[in-house]
DNA sequence: GAATGCAATGTTATAGTATAACATCAAGCA
DNA sequence: TGCTTGATGTTATACTATAACATTGCATTC
């Protein structure tokens, strides 16, 4: 029926994430510059920080990151930062976690589902309109107007399961 | 395809909340009789105001709301007994509000989807088996084991959306 | 009944998450 | 230049949750 996006992929073992992060960011500087809205150095660095992995990262890590020169930075500095990368479309908050992750397609339309592994903790963004059409099927039947979803599934990624014979393996 | 099982919808306006709640604790009641489990005075108390109305309750409102004599109760004693609540599915958490709320039919197979109004901070629990299967398939296909769905939709419910012309009215 | 074991609760302290409020700074513009 | 506005700095505090250890109360066993 609809098609499975994949958002942001558990990365393979040959992935090449600086190229991932490099490409994050170009595309945040692209798309601000389009729109006229300001990725300072500051946000910059957040989104990098954000972008440091494929593990959703916590606010206060980030600030722990950042040690700006004499003292570390206070929350506000985080948070402002997060609020904006989030307002533009370049960070999601994974609720369940209090963690944040760059989004793998800034301006994608429709909901997002996030995949998290308990044991890696990295987590995968998918875009399924399957899922969301049918989230939204079932609020207006409840005459209910949707504004936002939030789908967070947890459990085992692939690389993390234990192994499995699969068929076609000794 | 699947059935849409309401599981705790929004209240009509006819509706009976004194009952209500009243058959959530008979049922908690029941249930722990039936385990073996132990719904203490405390707890039982913990799961009445979280039944108090249809709105997700904060830990601290719950805290502030059982005033145990002398001083006020402390955080580890509500935040354990949600804990026994969760863990006998009488309570859900709404992660995107660090909330929590009694779930309309313990025992329920299968995840469960939350609807919560922005205005009157309302919340309905449905159970949409489409949904979770849905979300079942494509995590296989990207070879991730499911160990719990978070799905939040926020939005605005039928009582609190400015009234427009319905089909058949003047 | 005393001794024991165990789950529940009490208590104190602290960790972790987020925002309010106001000060300062820097860039663009009248 | 002086003004406006948005970004950042700074301090304080609110809100959410858990660690660690003490105490209580009830059931089991001797
Ligand atoms: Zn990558
Ligand atoms: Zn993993
Ligand atoms: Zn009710
Ligand atoms: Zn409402």
């Amino acid at each position: 029926m609809s098609t499975l996006h994949v958002v942001s992929p558990f990365p393979r073992s040959n992935h090449s994430h600086a190229r991932c992060q490099a490409s994050a960011l170009a595309c945040a500087e692209r798309t601000c510059a389009e729109r006229g809205s300001r990725l300072t150095a500051l946000r910059r660095r957040v989104l990098e920080l954000v972008w440091r992995s494929h593990e959703p990262i916590k606010a206060y890590e980030i600030l722990d990151r950042l040690h700006n020169k004499p003292r570390r930075a206070a929350p506000p500095t985080v948070y402002r930062a997060l609020d904006f990368l989030r307002r533009e479309g370049f960070v999601h908050k994974i609720e369940s976690m209090n963690a944040y992750m760059g989004c793998g397609a800034p301006g994608h339309t429709g909901a997002a589902q996030f995949l998290i592994c308990r044991l890696c903790g990295m987590a995968a963004e998918i875009a399924d309109a399957g899922v969301s059409l049918r989230l939204g099927k079932r609020a207006r039947e409840l005459d209910f107007t949707v504004d936002a979803q939030t789908t967070e599934i947890h459990g085992l990624c692939a690389g993390c399961r234990p192994a499995r014979r699969k068929r076609g393996q000794t």
